[in-house]
DNA sequence: AGGAAAAAGCAACAGTGTTGCAAAATAAGT
DNA sequence: ACTTATTTTGCAACACTGTTGCTTTTTCCT
């Protein structure tokens, strides 16, 4: 009888105070997996039919809250997620890099040696949080 | 019994080989009325009560296949709508500008002096739309 | 192994957007 | 101005996405 050693999953779980769980296991293992963003229903699909709706959402929810996972805005009003890097932190997100949607595979890639640019508003206007999503063709479309 | 003149909506309309109707004049109205973008519940709520959820997603869709308006995506998966520049026309949209979401008031704007910056993307990608979306306080709000 | 706490599953619901079809309004020809 | 053809509207039904309350199951801790 061994003692199994933690898996990727299980220490990223446990390092962020998470209890391990079937759901939280297989859906990070997704992530890890996935070179681009994963929609709420491309998660569902993968995971192979064995989790409630619900508990999808619910565990997406608990990820962005810890962290680990950021949200990325799309035109076609679906939410994406994809992983954070480490430098994010429960409730303090640094994902200042832009988003690539490609056109032909439809995946969403984080650029992460993209910075966000510094835009020029108009007198008056306040910048908070800068996001920018570029459409085009995929390195691997081209 | 006087000839009425063509007020701005109708002649808009014509101009763009829609027919005139009551639903159409309305939502026109509500976008040349109002200075931010208004999502689809909004022009529910200030169209009053008057017409079919139905008729007014088809009122969009219209008038964004003939240019008239644009959708701007936001980080809270709600699509909204803006009046296009006279530049626009149809199936060739020019909306090089940036959009400003108040967290303030929660207002959109099209910000039509603020040009998208060039972004320099990795070797391999390809770039198409460049969306950029600010969010900060809006000069009303500040 | 046992008990407290957390998470999952289930059912029901709300919001958003779509489609097909019949009724009404608009446009066009005479 | 009137009739007809076409377009648009309204209605009903449906699909998809996301949420909430509650019960059961799983995880964690000692």
């Amino acid at each position: 009888m061994t003692i199994q050693s933690d898996t990727r999953v299980e220490t990223l779980l446990k390092s962020n105070n998470l209890s391990v769980t079937d759901s939280r296991k297989k859906i990070l293992q997704l992530f890890l997996e996935q070179a681009g963003a994963l929609a709420h229903g491309d998660i569902e699909k993968r995971a192979g039919e064995k989790f409630d709706r619900v508990t999808v959402y619910r565990t997406l929810q608990t990820f962005v809250d810890k962290g680990i996972i950021h949200t990325i805005p799309t035109a076609d009003n679906s939410i994406r997620y994809a992983l954070c890097k480490d430098e994010c932190s429960e409730g303090h997100h640094h994902d200042h890099h832009i988003h690539f949607v490609c056109n032909n595979c439809h995946n969403t890639y984080c650029l992460d040696d993209v910075v966000t640019p510094e835009i020029k508003l108009p007198k008056g206007y306040l910048a908070g949080h800068v996001e920018v999503v570029v459409e085009g063709i995929c390195k691997n479309c081209k």
